[in-house]
DNA sequence: GAAATTTGTTAACCTATGTTAATTTTAATT
DNA sequence: AATTAAAATTAACATAGGTTAACAAATTTC
């Protein structure tokens, strides 16, 4: 069943992989051969919260945001995905509960995606695939780990200067209130951080 | 290099990494070999902010806590790690910089280490310890971003009530200003939100 | 078991940030 | 380009939670 995938998509997500291990051939021939394209106009969801999310992707083009909502309608921005980064709720897939929050692009966006039925497939074919996903994890848990820092530590402008500093490809991507949001504080609070800068 | 270490001890531990693999009998035995046992005064600190920790350890009895410290000497607590989990500072040890923060007995405790460098030819061993480490790391992240979900959306009082409803077991264990600074609150806050409740 | 130290409570006051709402700016749509 | 809608700014006001400090309670130490 092989799929029609831009080759350039292929090789962003090869070279993404291949930051943790070295895929051998047969094993990046299987991998593609599950993949699946999937497009998404700006504003459309990827999963809702209280899906069953059985699948995970990696962002090729564009640009998505996970975030919390309560009944009221509020959301809190739980962290962005762009180009070069993967997504997925983890605690669904893993777990295998509903969707505690959702997954919405932010710009038209085209993503890989792999089941994770095929995921646990991999896993069990190569060590590699199992070392793929430890040191993926590890990676995500050290980046939550930086942001539970922030949240002990940082005032509201110290909290924008880091964002500032760390995503400098996203400031001027992302519309200020969805920033306020992921640093938990209120628009009306960035701007007047933003005001207050040199 | 066999070393004496406490049969139920080491069951712990087996039973801990049990609810992620089976163990071959082989790998167990090597596991066990390279194993270490430290024990640890109340207040004796498991490794210093500044530190390359170059090792992973398993609470057998005991509790400590990790902590982020600042020049003035404010610290903000990171998490509790009680008998049954493990304690490491995974930012220092994956990426090899020193570590960001401090781990510190709360009690007399004992750990089972292993050194980085064992865990790392374990991996290399057998696909099983892979698979171990994928799912503790996936674990350890699925945990923090429920931590994430709260600093998002809780105020003091709500906090406090995940805190002690998922934790009944450390809330008569630990000091009301430790829990206060986990939280990310003062321990007069605290005590206000405490005294509120019915 | 008395003294000393640490921890927790309470009160008075303060400040960063939230809330609401009006206004301007920017971007999207016709 | 004009109209509409969305986002950002600003000001006035409100408040949760921080700060400081005094005191009380609990724990530790001698």
């Amino acid at each position: 069943m092989t799929k029609k995938i831009n080759t350039k998509h292929l090789e962003a997500l090869k070279k993404y992989l291949s930051t943790f291990i070295d895929i051998p051939f047969q094993e990046w021939a299987f991998f593609t051969s599950v993949l699946n394209v999937r497009k998404f106009e700006k504003d459309e969801f990827y999963f809702r919260h209280g899906d069953a999310v059985d699948e995970v992707g990696f962002v090729v083009e564009g640009l998505f945001y996970n975030f919390y909502s309560n009944k009221k309608g509020e959301s809190s921005v739980k962290y962005f995905v762009a180009e070069g980064s993967s997504i997925a709720c983890l605690s669904s897939l893993i777990l295998n509960i509903p969707a505690s929050f959702s997954g919405q692009a932010l710009e038209d966006s085209i993503l890989l995606t792999i089941k994770y039925r095929d995921l646990q497939k991999v896993f069990l074919r190569h060590s590699c695939w199992e070392r793929m996903g430890r040191l993926s994890a590890e990676k995500l848990y050290i980046e939550k780990e930086v942001r539970e820092e922030r949240f002990l530590r940082a005032d509201a402008r110290e909290k924008y200067e880091y964002f500032v500093n760390e995503h400098p490809n996203l400031v001027n991507r992302l519309p200020q209130y969805l920033i306020a949001s992921y640093l938990g504080i209120t628009p009306v609070t960035l701007s007047r951080v933003r005001k207050k800068r040199t």
